[in-house]
DNA sequence: TCTTCGGTTTGACGCAGATCAAAACGGGGG
DNA sequence: CCCCCGTTTTGATCTGCGTCAAACCGAAGA
């Protein structure tokens, strides 16, 4: 058995999607075991990203989905003039390139906000398999479907919340993600910057800045930098929706 | 021959994809004339709409996906306490009800806003069709995938435009979909209230008729209530990105 | 240890757009 | 034809958040 053999088994192993700890979040879920083999030999490679790095970038041509395997990334949507919205946080799981798929090129930028790994899904290998395995089509759809639901929701907080709000559904939806991933719901670090998350819920940085520390001030929540914890999870809840709306 | 079936045929006929004058826009474009045959016969059934009527309600099961065939819909996402935002307009060719893929119920409203037809598409059915005609398969990830660039690009507007580009970008947009769709560019009729276009672009209602009598004053467009001209689209677009940004 | 520099906090002030109010319009029903 | 009521326009005023500015903090590197 030679030794470069070996090493290439041990990179298979590991990458399996068969024996990844997030099967059930991500693509494959709830397929069977022989489903699942066909899977995992077309994610030819994993990619490990440095904090900063571009998984992709606005304008180049789709060349493969990407299920975030560990870390954190951003995508932003760029105006022709510099400006740029993050239009969404990326975590273990996620499905990510699911914009290009129409016009075959990106229409964001992802970046890594720290270092991580994505799995890379060619488009025509999952479309493919797709046809053979109904279970796998079906929960395609319906993660692109999800992510359109997410989406309205966002312009919901966009278009009708004070800012208050956002933040409060900002926190929550991250508190509920991360429990779905087996980490605490009520402490974490919050990988981006404050000039991110403004730009996400379309509020400046002084204002999330400001927002945070009247919910800590209220003894909502504990932060420290990056580092933040829920402490009264009702009551930051019963703050989405109690104002007057703006719009 | 039963008179009963010459009915049914008729309908059939009128019904068909193949000879729908929207097929290069809607869900079977590209398909050929075998494949076509195929796809006719999965839509059951045409349902007219008087305005007004809801398509389907928020939090109702998905019973089927729906092409617009006439009319003009808005799809508006609630929220508990009352606030309601539109999330999109939608005109022939459009395809409603992709967000409740995911969870199988709606989570938004869709009303009509003027008489209109839509054809009903049973979700099983175009899974298992697709299966067998991957230019299906395929068309369908395409029009999910631009769905969700449609709402990066609302998201973009909401978070970062000023109520002069917000509107700018909406009659454009408009302006574009008509002609994709044969109607004029430049001239057409708004199908919505102010209240409306306001609760899409995260504006309230006074703003947006302050706005349009500002273009009016400017000489970029004509407006008399519903009625709409554009003037000077290369001055529309222009106005588009020129500010300072808000956020 | 000190320096540097990106990120964050906090304060003072201004403005775009919300809110309130009232008048004008226009289309459908009697 | 007129009346009525939902929609739109326009004006006056208010306010939440953006803008500008300055101080602060913590991590990385010398």
């Amino acid at each position: 058995m030679q030794p470069t053999l070996r090493i290439v088994e041990t990179e298979k192993l590991k990458t399996a999607c068969s024996s990844c700890s997030l099967q059930e979040l991500c693509l494959p879920a709830g397929l069977s075991t022989d489903e699942m083999k066909a899977f995992d030999q077309m994610i030819d490679r994993r990619r490990p990203l440095k904090r900063g790095d571009y998984l992709y970038r606005s304008g180049t041509t789709l060349q493969a989905l990407y299920a975030v395997r560990s870390g954190f990334l951003k995508s932003c949507v760029l105006h022709e003039d510099g400006r740029e919205q993050v239009a969404g946080f990326h975590m273990m799981g996620d499905l990510m390139g699911l914009d290009a798929i129409g016009t075959n090129a990106h229409l964001c930028d992802a970046i890594a906000l720290e270092d991580s790994e994505v799995c890379e899904i060619p488009l025509s290998d999952l479309e493919s398999l797709s046809r053979e395995i109904p279970a796998l089509q079906q929960h395609f759809n319906r993660i692109m479907s999800r992510e359109i639901a997410r989406d309205y929701g966002v312009m919901l907080l966009l278009g009708s919340m004070r800012a208050e709000e956002r933040l409060a559904v900002f926190l929550l939806n991250l508190s509920q993600r991360f429990a779905a991933r087996g980490y605490s719901s009520t402490e974490f670090h919050l990988r981006m910057t404050r000039e991110e998350i403004g730009s996400y819920l379309g509020l400046k940085l002084e204002t999330v800045s400001r927002t945070l520390s009247n919910f800590q001030s209220q003894g909502l929540i504990a932060v420290q930098n990056k580092h933040l914890r829920l402490l009264k999870i009702e009551q930051l809840r019963e703050l989405v929706g109690q104002h007057t709306c703006r719009t």
